[in-house]
DNA sequence: AGGAAAATTATACGATCTTATAACAAGAAG
DNA sequence: CTTCTTGTTATAAGATCGTATAATTTTCCT
């Protein structure tokens, strides 16, 4: 891919932009390396070339490499969180319709998308060796359980049957969740994505039934 | 680490071994180095080291790395499995027994090892690139659920509780253990071994109250 | 012993990687 | 229109990587 004709001694020109708006721009070609080719996605060059710019950049921007792809997962982790937490925001606010609804979006094509949680499960085989990312993923990790333990225990209140430990339940819960969508992401023959809404609601059923009184 | 006093022409000595031993000690080498450094440390020249031996010894006994990882992979999933099943068979014969060894074996320290699991983690970021790991996956992994439903079918029979669709409560079965399994890796202090064995007995306890039905 | 087969070492080559540095250009500000 | 700031390009240096090839040593077989 040449540059059209320039001349003997022109450098390429180029768009200065707003450092958040390129940082967003690298962060997201960094998942698409990643989506491409896994782990060995995990490059300046290829980095730089799939966002159009030149390698200083990302150093100029990020420092080193590490940083831009913990920024990446950053990106990826609040988009994710963020658009589950609006459909339940959009349900009807009764505790059964927003745990539905939880439910279904993290069963919906957004998330039941190889490429998403292939990404996904590249980030978790960094994290424990990225204090950085680590740090980002407990942080997440946290702010997730406390939403699927908000939603028990609403259900719980609402519906009046016991939970020992609402805490331990939404490790649980959250737990199935990522075993799901891993087994499918590793091997989408396994379930349908209608069967693991089932699975969950299953799961929700023996709740409901006392198996964690 | 030099080598003690060779002449100046010598090469070093080595001991020849039967063509199945060396490849299983490159094995085991790659995933010691993937324990170290993860991802990174997937290389020919790392693991060769680990194993005290040259890097062409790995083109020799598996052509290219890839083949090497994948040998690796599939030397921890027998391993791990085998290590379960066995605990299984040791079991009093009857199914509920059978099955809380199979529990209790998930969360013993074998698996709750991060080191362990943060192997584990990595190759499934591995298998998704790789046809020939994803192959060997797949093919662990119907195993591992065939054994699950069997486990949970000779239950119901045995206490006379209902179950719709008993490959799908494997699958589910074995998704909440992959999870918790990798929510303790990335954060133990997310619950504790023995935690992680009620939350499995939990959902047991919810398919005996038909919660699957 | 002696010799053949194959495991292993040693070395080289080209590609790619990360990071550092200097030159340049784009946009804003005066 | 000029000047300053800084985002961006361009280039280089050194390390590491994967794989190929040839030389050598071990070991087994006769």
């Amino acid at each position: 891919m040449t540059t059209a004709k320039t001349g003997p001694k022109t450098r390429a020109r180029f768009r200065r932009e707003a450092p958040e708006e390129r940082r967003r721009q690298l962060g997201e070609a960094a998942l698409r390396c990643i989506v491409k080719h896994g782990n060995a996605g995990v490059s300046v060059r290829q980095i730089a070339a799939e966002a159009g710019v030149t390698q200083g950049l990302i150093t100029h921007h990020f420092g080193e490499i590490n940083e831009l792809v913990a920024y990446a997962f950053d990106i990826m982790s609040e988009g994710i969180l963020q658009s589950i937490v609006k459909a339940v925001e959009e349900a009807e606010p009764t505790p059964k319709a927003r745990l539905d609804a939880f439910i279904t979006a993290s069963f919906s094509p957004i998330m039941m998308d190889r490429d998403v949680l292939g990404v996904w499960v590249v980030f978790w085989s960094l994290i424990l060796h990225s204090p950085r990312m680590s740090a980002s993923q407990r942080q997440e990790y946290g702010d997730y359980v406390g939403t699927v333990q908000g939603l028990l225990g609403d259900l719980s209140r609402e519906e009046g049957f016991v939970v020992a430990d609402l805490r331990l339940a939404a490790v649980s819960f959250t737990a199935l969740m990522d075993g799901l969508w891993l087994a499918w992401c590793l091997n989408p023959d396994a379930f349908r994505p209608a069967e693991g809404v089932r699975l969950c609601n299953n799961w929700i059923e023996g709740l409901r039934r006392g198996a964690h009184a």
